[in-house]
RNA sequence: GUUCUCGUAGCUCAGCAGGAUAGAGCACAGGAUUCCUAAUCCUGGGGCCGUGGGUUCGACUCCCGCCGAGAACGCCA
């Protein structure tokens, strides 16, 4: 049971008393809020069809409306728009079932899906960048997102943990220790427990290493080499291998741990390494590999336009392996170990064309159905010259300095204000690190995730507007209220809502507003939709609370405003949950 | 050249299963606090929705061309 359900109900009923069953009632919340809560254009795609004036059609539907007691005004205008207002009784009397239910009012109307999410996961040795942000916090959030309306979802990481980076470090260690057991091929026995470097001599051995990969030829045919040995299992290489992952690992999970963000499975492309190869000779013995300039590819067939599109290398000329294999074996993997009903990507857009590849390949050789599978890509984060972000300096910067930035203008904020007055140093250092990391979450799940956007620092740390910070703050201020006023959130059947306010109102319809926007928000898989929501639920309610004092108010005025303050505060903190964001009890 | 994105207020962006008067935020100008947190609220100016066609009763939204920005284009993932 939800308000925009009730509404469709009744108008389509109002359509099939005037006679059109099953007609398309376009029923919407309105665009013209100073008129109607709900229009419905129903009339006007009906006019053609019923070979009447839209206008005629929309008074014949609204006469059956007009009679029903849970509107307070229907009016037909312009061309045929059929504009209602909701009965103010009406709308509080259906607060309690709504509100507080499981999912205030949100009702699924498919079946549950089974889904795994591949988040394309960081390269191991790598230090994480902005650009690891928007996997990260955009895939927890759809998680998070299928999980509320009751998908069984399950994450997987995805690391890059297999490909030529592993070489390049590897070559790059042995040049600095040419000695270490690992590079000896008469070594018996086990190998060191510990690698001869730190976690952090491993972050600037990758950058050096792919940097002379570029301009060193030597280097670079070493660690194609290299690379290839590890893949076959040369036995040294694989102890390094592990401890440098291991080390790398750590360090990935720590930070992800900070910004809130669990995946169910650590995998990598090495977990497909044994299936990789028996699966290759499948498909060469199938048929489906076509041996193309001393490669195995799989044709691509032709775009719309009737051009041929670039083929999907499996077997490289050199005899490694390829990345789009090694995807096709990780969905070989998932579909025998889940059965998913979809799998989702949450992937760097300008890997597109790669994915699409994957996935026509996927379904040409049988493997998974292509229309299961999505590319959910994002758009890069970039600077105000529309290049990829970059520091001051130059250099790209790190997810770490990113976190830390925003947290530290949170406890900026906090020690300017007043409010930081009665807190400890503990409590402000806590308070920051939750504000400073959901307003950086906020600041790039609020952009639509599939186009780039131009970040600066102004929006990660700024408090004011759509920001996190706004958000959050205004939460504070409704559990604050609660507090003051000795109550808990707790909302019983006899908490009665008293509309005699516009911006009671507004806010009411507003919470009732959340199914429908849950509902585009996982259709498709846009976040944003989410964080536009809470901004304008926080928007309403701050003009709430300052049109509408609690204290001074009677005492019925007061038990509804207190009330509303608490479904609002529940809805917020189940849609903030959908973004991933934590709230403080203070700020 | 091929294949994708994108072009909306000074800036950053929503809106687009076609619908009435295109919305926010920032910035700018002004105002509000004896009262539940001013990280707040209220008021104001700002727009040929890149451009030219087409489809339609109706186009920011759909289709085609052009201009402009970004990206990816078999042996890097």
């Amino acid at each position: 049971m939800n308000l925009q359900n009730t509404v469709k109900q009744k108008v389509a009923k109002a359509f099939e008393m005037a006679g059109f069953e099953n007609a398309n009632t376009l029923v919407r919340t309105s665009d013209r809020p100073d008129i109607s809560d709900y229009q419905s254009n129903g009339a006007l795609a009906l006019a053609k069809t019923a070979k009447q004036p839209p206008r005629v059609l929309a008074e014949k539907i609204a006469e059956y409306l007009r009679a029903d007691s849970f509107f307070k005004t229907v009016s037909v205008d312009g061309p045929g728009f059929i504009n209602m207002t909701i009965a103010d009784t009406a709308l509080a009397d259906m607060a309690y079932e709504v509100l507080s239910a499981d999912k205030c009012g949100y009702e699924r109307a498919d079946m549950p899906q089974k889904i795994v999410i591949d988040y394309g996961g960081p390269n191991c040795g790598k230090v994480l960048h902005v650009g690891h942000l928007r996997s990260a916090v955009i895939g927890e959030s759809i998680k998070r997102i299928c999980r509320y309306v009751g998908d069984e979802v399950i994450g997987d990481v995805h690391l890059g943990d297999w490909g030529k980076p592993m070489g390049q470090i590897i070559t790059e260690v042995q040049e600095r220790f040419p000695n270490a057991p690992y590079f000896d091929d008469n070594h018996t026995g086990d190998y060191p427990a510990e690698a001869p470097f730190t976690a952090e001599d491993l972050l600037n051995i990758y950058p050096i290493a792919s940097g002379k990969c570029k301009t060193d030829e030597d280097f670079n045919a070493k660690a194609k080499e290299n690379t290839r040995l590890l893949q076959e299992g040369h036995p040294g290489y694989r102890a390094l291998w592990k401890q440098f992952i291991a080390m790398s690992v750590a360090d990935i999970k720590e930070l992800y741990n900070i910004l809130g963000i669990e995946f169910e499975l650590w995998h990598g492309e090495s977990n497909v390494q044994e299936r990789l190869l028996k699966m290759v000779d499948r498909l060469k013995e199938k048929g489906h590999l076509v041996l193309d300039d001393g490669a195995y590819v799989i044709p691509m067939g032709k775009s719309k336009n009737g051009n041929d599109l670039p083929p999907m290398i499996v077997v490289k000329s050199d005899g490694a392996v390829s990345y789009g294999a090694t995807d096709l074996a990780t969905v070989e993997e998932r579909v025998e170990e889940f059965n998913p009903d979809h799998i989702f990507y949450v992937i760097d857009a300008r890997q597109s064309m790669a994915l699409e590849q994957v996935f026509i390949a996927s379904d040409k050789i049988g493997l998974y159905p292509m229309n299961k599978l999505e590319f959910l890509g994002f758009g890069t984060i970039n600077g105000a010259d529309n290049k990829p972000y970059k520091t001051r300096s130059g250099g790209v910067p790190t997810l770490r300095s990113l976190i830390d930035t925003a947290v530290e203008a949170a406890l900026k904020k906090m020690e300017a204000g007043e409010m930081g007055k009665d807190l400890t140093a503990e409590e402000k250092q806590s308070i920051s690190k939750i504000v400073g990391v959901s307003a950086l979450k906020f600041a790039d799940l609020m952009n639509d995730r599939t186009t780039n956007y131009i970040f600066d620092e102004e929006k990660l740390t700024g408090t004011e507007g759509k920001t996190g910070p706004y958000i959050l703050y205004a939460m504070v201020r409704m559990k604050s209220i609660l507090q003051k006023m000795n109550e808990t959130a707790q909302i019983t059947p006899a908490d009665k809502v008293i509309l005699s306010n516009p911006a009671e109102r507004s806010l009411m319809l507003r919470l009732y507003g959340l199914p429908d926007m849950v509902q585009t928000a996982y259709d498709n898989r846009m976040p944003h939709v989410i964080c536009d929501y809470l901004f304008k639920l926080a928007q309403d309610f701050n003009t709430f609370y300052h049109d509408c004092p609690i204290k001074g108010a009677d005492e019925a005025t007061q038990k509804s405003r207190l009330t509303l303050t608490k479904y609002t505060l529940r809805v917020m903190s189940q849609m903030t949950e959908l973004l991933g964001l934590q709230v403080p009890d203070k700020m």
